[in-house]
DNA sequence: CGACACCTTGAAGAGGTTCAAGAAATGTGG
DNA sequence: CCACATTTCTTGAACCTCTTCAAGGTGTCG
């Protein structure tokens, strides 16, 4: 599936710009003090939220919707499936996993997501959600209540299609772990969760090479089709055949091509 | 994952109300007449494509957008990855399968669709298509260009939100697949397979226990992550388990609850 | 420091794949 | 309309990947 760059690369925020704090034990290429800020007009994530190109007139207005946030302590759910739908959620900082689950007690992770990501949009169709989104480590996320959006959407076409690219985009997603799940073997899923995972951050201004793992190798596992065991041995592998350093949840990619290699099905000569 | 109804359940057509002709070889709860009207207003797949409860002004909008239609014959392209994006489709007959690729020559089937059905939604976020989409048989689609349907989404808040409802049916039917593809084994994935296509054909006006698969082995075993053989084997175990009757493509289910056990991975004590 | 969660590794086993052959259905051209 | 080529489907046997079960190690937090 080649990894195709799903979140737009932002410029990796300068010094001044940067109001976001980093995320904890990520390896950041430059420090960031800590300024917290209300408005999207002052977030530097905006440009994964929201459309770009708007007038300030229309920056202010959307600042209205998101006025509102919310701390989301490690561990603990944002929402829940079966509880009502009333608003999308922007992460600001922090990492969460969705899930869902059957009667019989079997559950699958779906995704995770890190800050700039929108999530709640399987709330829309039945007004309730239908999944679990627990934050892996503490976070805050914009609370944006849905029938607001729809309103200013009527009125602001960029944000509109914004939105649509958003959902969109979460489809095509969700596509590429479809293929994942349905063709892949065990190295071929966690060399692309790996190039995935790490591409999204290097977006974000962290490090190309260096990731620490916010999820248990259970939740990997389940979100690859995988037994813990397996990610587990898996891991190993990618370490004796020198392709990644692993300490832990500390991950160093030494050689980012092997990966590719391996995703792309070629013989692993590294 | 309990198949959970992705498509709300339209009345049974009435003989009189009945435009669509019926999906070749599927079998109908009663005969219907085939006319071709240009219009959605007439379209006894509307409440499947369009939000319900429109006033008579709002609906002559929606037949503006979507006077245009297509026929795709059996085993060619609606679209292709890589397409430029300029419409979503709705299906008016036939059957449509969309599959991703990989640059080594894998390929995911993604999903089945039927009558009533949108597709094309992956384009929308880069502007192109990310998957083929094609016929399974002879076809008919509503070409709905994207840039009208946002056009009039603004003015008919009943038309947005129903496109934002579509697109979040789209990601929760997605979550569904990737249960059953990330922690399901062959057995289990047949039998929601099997529950699934038979209770959308059922929303459809077609028997509940009877079916026409319009996909080969191999294809029904690309979308549930199994190899034809496989696909083959299960079939066949259900056939000795005395689950379902199995003539090729013709598919005659005789036990649904053993199916849904199967599903709920409760012993089959059929 | 002890309890607990998380991770690693080994050995045995199961489920699904691969390879192969043949049968059944479908489509094509004469 | 029939004969032949092609596609699709079924079934068997050997094999392989991943899982299961088990034990022990590592790290973390009250």
């Amino acid at each position: 599936m080649s990894a195709p760059p799903r979140i737009p690369i932002v410029p990796a925020p300068t010094d001044e710009a940067s109001d976001i704090p980093t995320e904890a034990g990520q390896v950041p290429i430059h420090m960031t003090p800590q300024t917290i800020k209300v408005a999207c007009s002052n977030c530097n994530l905006r440009e994964l939220c929201m459309p770009v190109g708007l007038t300030d007139d229309q920056i202010k207005r959307i600042d209205n919707v998101v006025a509102i946030r919310r701390k989301i302590k490690r561990g603990s759910t944002l929402f829940r499936n079966g509880e009502p739908f009333t608003s999308l959620f922007a992460i600001r900082t922090g990492f969460f996993k969705t899930c869902v689950a059957t009667e019989d007690g079997r559950d699958q992770v779906t995704g995770f997501q890190m800050a700039g990501e929108i999530i709640g949009l399987d709330g829309i169709v039945n007004d309730h959600h239908t999944c679990d989104a627990v934050a892996l480590e503490d976070a805050e996320v914009c609370v944006m209540p849905f029938d607001r959006i729809e309103d200013i959407s009527r009125e602001v076409n960029a944000l509109q299609h914004h939105v649509h690219k958003i959902m969109s985009r979460e489809i095509v997603r969700e596509h590429g772990v479809m293929l994942l799940l349905g063709s892949m073997r065990a190295e071929e899923r966690l060399a692309a969760f790996l190039l995935n995972l790490v591409q999204r951050l290097h977006a974000r201004g962290f490090s190309q090479s260096e990731l620490v793992l916010r999820m248990t190798r259970e939740e990997i596992g389940s979100y690859l089709g995988l037994k813990l065991e397996t990610v587990s041995r898996t891991f190993s592998k990618f370490v004796d055949d020198g392709i990644v350093e692993v300490k832990q949840r500390h991950v160093r990619i030494l050689s980012p091509e092997a990966l590719k290699r391996i995703v792309n099905n070629q013989q692993a000569c590294h």
